[in-house]
DNA sequence: CCGCATCCGGGGCGATACTG
DNA sequence: CAGTATCGCCCCGGATGCGG
């Protein structure tokens, strides 16, 4: 992109990551982690493969991503994010906060399931740090995701594990709605959301 | 902007306020309050008169800014930011966070005074709330910022007051160095940077 | 002067095809 | 799998015009 030529901080912040897309990229590898070309692909529906290509190299000369070559077996190229890049998560954050009141309806856009992991993490506290860990499944797509909460750390991330506390399932705004307390267990369940196991775990969660 | 078509809170932020200049726009009314289009204008070098236009159409639609006409003296329209629009602080701010390791060299950019009054209250904290309230008279380039401490709160703003308790003059990065406590007074002294009056003023302000 | 609208050239973007 | 090549289009940048 055209710099702006201007001797301020958000001026020279948008010059390095304002280009369309590059933004989106730098969210699938926080909630990703390392990531071959194709994978990135997929979770970027609608970006043009040269441009993805272009992207990723201006991404590499500014460090904010390096690509490596995963050891012998299964020897693959991935993009990773530099701590450079990985500091793009406090401004995906500010920018997600602020789209709150932009998340009402899904309308016909695209869904991905591992785009939640990253609010999860961001937006959600462990209640009682104090007690053992806890896991919740959630089902919102093909791609379940689980939530973990660990001695005052919450992380998520899509998979499963043997046996969580609990298992949700139901619409993503649905899964969202109840974990930030917006809507009650009660609420969401009489609008079509499924939830076994120990529900109590669901307490260990709230927004930050 | 053509939307990523992403239910994601990212994209959904990017589809508002990802255009080019949008947030720029945003900056200049968060710095200075209600603008005219011709001092908007000034305070984006390089932006094409049509582009500025169109936004302002589009932000207005988005909710973000509304268009006022002051009152009958001196009748004028003026665009202010609606409490949505001021939301947008806090993106901004993070961004402005994150460009700080691209901030050391000024080049041949562009520079105007009033860019400064941004990160000034975004960064800075009173170390004194207790104490009476202090003045500093910055002079970076022709456009003069007064910096405020009182009760605890830091404000800055462009002009001049009577009796500032310090003024300092130099090169605009010397002189956040200094306040930002980057460089100490002998250095940025000893670089051509002038303080004159009550210097442990100074002491009032630190970074955040 | 203020607040745009119009016109035009160039480049970034989007979609598809193709290749080592 | 990991891109490159190509092409049309639309957005952007710069200049000018123009009514209030």
């Amino acid at each position: 992109m055209r710099s702006y030529g201007q001797y301020c901080g958000l001026a020279r912040a948008l010059d390095a990551i304002g280009d369309r897309w590059t933004l989106l990229i730098v969210r699938e590898l926080l909630a990703c982690g390392p990531l071959r070309y194709t994978d990135l692909q997929r979770g970027l529906p609608g970006i043009a493969t040269n441009l993805l290509a272009g992207r990723l190299d201006e991404l590499e000369r500014s460090g904010l991503l390096v690509r490596q070559t995963t050891p012998p077996p299964a020897a693959a190229t991935v993009v990773r994010l530099t701590p450079r890049g990985e500091a793009l998560e406090e401004v995906i954050a500010a920018l997600g906060r602020w789209a709150g009141p932009l998340m009402d309806e899904v309308g016909d856009d695209a869904v991905r399931g591992h785009w939640y992991t990253l609010p999860l993490r961001l937006y959600l506290r462990d209640t009682a740090p104090t007690r053992p860990e806890v896991s919740v499944e959630l089902r919102m797509d093909d791609e379940p995701i689980t939530l973990e909460a660990r001695a005052g750390r919450v992380t998520a991330h899509v998979g499963t594990v043997p046996h969580p506390n609990a298992i949700v399932a139901g619409p993503p705004d649905l899964v969202m709605a109840l974990l930030t307390r917006r809507l009650s267990l009660a609420q969401v369940r009489s609008r079509g959301l499924s939830a076994t196991g120990d529900l109590r775990t669901l307490q260990r969660f709230d927004r930050k």
